[in-house]
DNA sequence: CGTTAGTTTGACCTAATTCAAATACTGTGG
DNA sequence: CCACAGTATTTGAATTAGGTCAAACTAACG
């Protein structure tokens, strides 16, 4: 069996949560400057992570320098959790942000504990695999139009439904988040803007004008 | 919170594994079909499975028709672990199949539980979440070629490293797992033939000639 | 303000799709 | 065991969505 003794990660809820102080290094918070390095792709998968505020992303890199960004994480989202003992995925802070940070913990110092920890874990795991099946289906079968309204509504869901969208990514994230290139995310976006169905004040800022419009668009 | 109670499923390995039976319904087993629906999307998550011979695809189907299957599971894997109260995908029998169902367990029932379920059940999930993010970068940033390569090498992995694959599924279900079309799996199979990569005496069986350069195509 | 990086737009190109047809397989009944 | 019908696969030709390369524009920052 290749996962074993140290399977299971920090059980970040339970640790970043509430009461519960499990470990000397629990909720140590550090900020990170726009574009700064968490941490990457193979080092050891020490800790867990979970945004304050600002804005992070998670991505794997090709060997000829092709990005897939595997997700976007939020305010009050976790990331950094990992079977193993490496982290299979990079960290950077897209804007500038705060992270509060927990030392993992091992299967081992799990199988004393509540089991509550494992099924906040458990719960965390599942979200994730949820949005990322959502993600597959974007990138197997959807349409450049259909993916960009899709982070459109995407990213205004997690921000509570505002109708006007601050957008912390680079177009560059966007697009290899998407699995397109810059040129076709900013041309989408543009025709989105000629159909009425969003308005870009700045490059930063996006209104959606019509959501039933972008829903109807992304199934 | 959106998920609560019955957040978590039958812990399947626990429940499927050795001796601790749980529920009457422990391990009944049922026989499907070639093509055989298992569940549907939509559906009520009543059981989880685990494929003991044959092939399964699960998938999700977008308005129009468009499908994205998610995952082939084979002898051993596991599929229909949901977080929610609905399966999200679709579950039909690639070839003749036997399955092996158990109730789900909620998560009421698992807190009483030697939390070793919980454990197993994570360890499930985190496997599969590693296995989708895999696939996030294949479909967001890989070529055809590329990706044909990879689900050989990814098949013939989980069958033990043969050098030659009985390869269960269509070449409809290879496409709509690698975002791709029937004709572009098959012309880039023919293609991999041309350059000595591969042989297809059938078209379901499928012989690796030169694992290192495949290996070195997929990164 | 000028410099630099990020974004948009334009023109052209290509990988993959679409549509269509040929070929090869599978299973069934005679 | 063979012929046939139906399905799956392969191949071909034409099209297109999205990519590439290049230039213009815009906005943030020292």
């Amino acid at each position: 069996m290749p996962f074993d003794a140290q399977l299971i990660e920090t059980p970040a809820a339970a640790v970043f949560g509430d009461s519960r102080g499990t470990s000397p290094f629990d909720g140590v918070q550090i900020r990170y400057a726009r574009e700064e390095e968490i941490f990457g792709e193979g080092e050891p998968a020490i800790y867990v992570y979970k945004v304050l505020s600002g804005a992070v992303r998670t991505y794997r890199i090709l060997r000829d320098g092709r990005r897939q960004i595997d997700e976007f994480h939020f305010a009050r989202g976790y990331f950094g959790i990992e079977a193993g003992e490496e982290h299979r995925t990079s960290a950077e802070a897209i804007a500038d942000s705060t992270v509060l940070i927990a030392r993992r913990i091992s299967l081992a110092g799990l199988a004393g504990q509540d089991n509550d920890i494992a099924r906040q874990l458990l719960k965390l795991t599942v979200e994730g695999l949820q949005r990322t099946q959502d993600h597959v289906v974007l990138l197997g079968r959807k349409s450049a139009c259909e993916r960009v309204a899709s982070l459109l509504l995407d990213l205004s869901e997690r921000a509570g439904n505002p109708r006007t969208l601050e957008v912390p990514m680079s177009r560059q994230d966007m697009a290899d988040y998407l699995g397109l290139t810059i040129e076709t995310v900013s041309r989408t976006l543009t025709q989105l803007q000629v159909d009425g169905m969003i308005y870009i004040p700045t490059s930063r800022r996006i209104v959606l004008r019509d959501r039933a419009a972008l829903l109807d668009m992304v199934e």
